[in-house]
DNA sequence: AGTGAAAATCTATAAGC
DNA sequence: GCTTATAGATTTTCACT
């Protein structure tokens, strides 16, 4: 599948009515049949495989991904590591961040502006697991220091009814 | 689709290597077709549709999402919002969290151990459109306190090659 | 649990409106 | 952009291991 491009100026195009109904129902359930979808907005089934293709291939739609419960796969604690980079690491963020990405733990980077230079929402086997991976973060040349904070419960938006 | 009941301890199986596959796939393409998963991790299509809907039965996968650019559909500015809520407030969590997982800003609710109480990843129209989100929130009786970071950049984990 | 093969659906494309 | 038609894939079931 080809990386869509980044969006330039030119593909700007306002999303319409239809647009947001197909992103709403894909979000909510990315499994949808085309027929099923086109019918759920009120459009014909080409109609609605062209404008999910265009959205795709805009970058509209970045990807589809199966949301899979940490737990049920042996990640049970999850948790928030705020990472401050040291001064002189401006020049390999870029690394550092390829790094993280690359870690099983880490499930969302957020490169955020403040004190703190990174977010990293992890999910690990227990205690000891998260023990180790914050003692490898701040075992890292560029890593100034860490905060951990025990994440209880992560939950994403409620669907909405007319999606 | 039945929501899937909570896990009991009944039901955790181990996961065995072909589920991880499955998982593995799904977590990176979610629309992946059926027949070219099961070739993918070496399974006859009907026993992938078997395992891939038992997965999903047990709550092991909880869903398939599109992942739709904030910036592509309006809402360039992406926050990370910490909330502290007043010590009084703890028997109206529930209350607050279904608040909060309904403002279309709100892309992420982490309820978090610690000083604070929540993070709430966000995406909004602009600083204009954050600063008011930030203002109800603060203006809402149970929020002691909130602190903004701006984030600059949202990663996922790079998809493994052997996946 | 897993498999192969049949039956039911669905996707993808194209032509005409 | 819609409808219709059509070929080719795909999903889904099921009898049998």
């Amino acid at each position: 599948m080809p990386r869509p491009a980044v969006l330039s100026p030119n593909d700007v195009r306002a999303l319409d009515e239809v647009d947001r109904a197909l992103l709403a129902h894909l979000v909510a359930d990315a499994r949808i049949t085309n027929a099923a979808l086109a019918e759920a907005v009120g459009v014909a089934p080409s109609t609605c495989l062209a404008r999910v293709r265009s959205l795709r291939e805009r970058g509209v739609i970045r990807g589809y991904h199966a949301d899979v419960d940490p737990a049920a796969v042996g990640l049970p604690l999850q948790a928030m590591i705020s990472v401050r980079l040291q001064s002189d690491a401006r020049d390999r963020l870029g690394e550092f961040t390829g790094l993280v990405r690359r870690l099983p733990e880490v499930r969302d980077v957020y490169f955020v502006a403040g004190e703190d230079d990174y977010l990293l929402h992890v999910a690990t086997a227990g205690t000891g697991a998260l023990r180790d991976l914050v003692a490898r973060l701040n075992a890292h040349r560029d890593v100034a220091g860490t905060v951990t904070s025990l994440i209880f419960d992560h939950l994403r938006p409620v669907p909405v009814p007319g999606s």
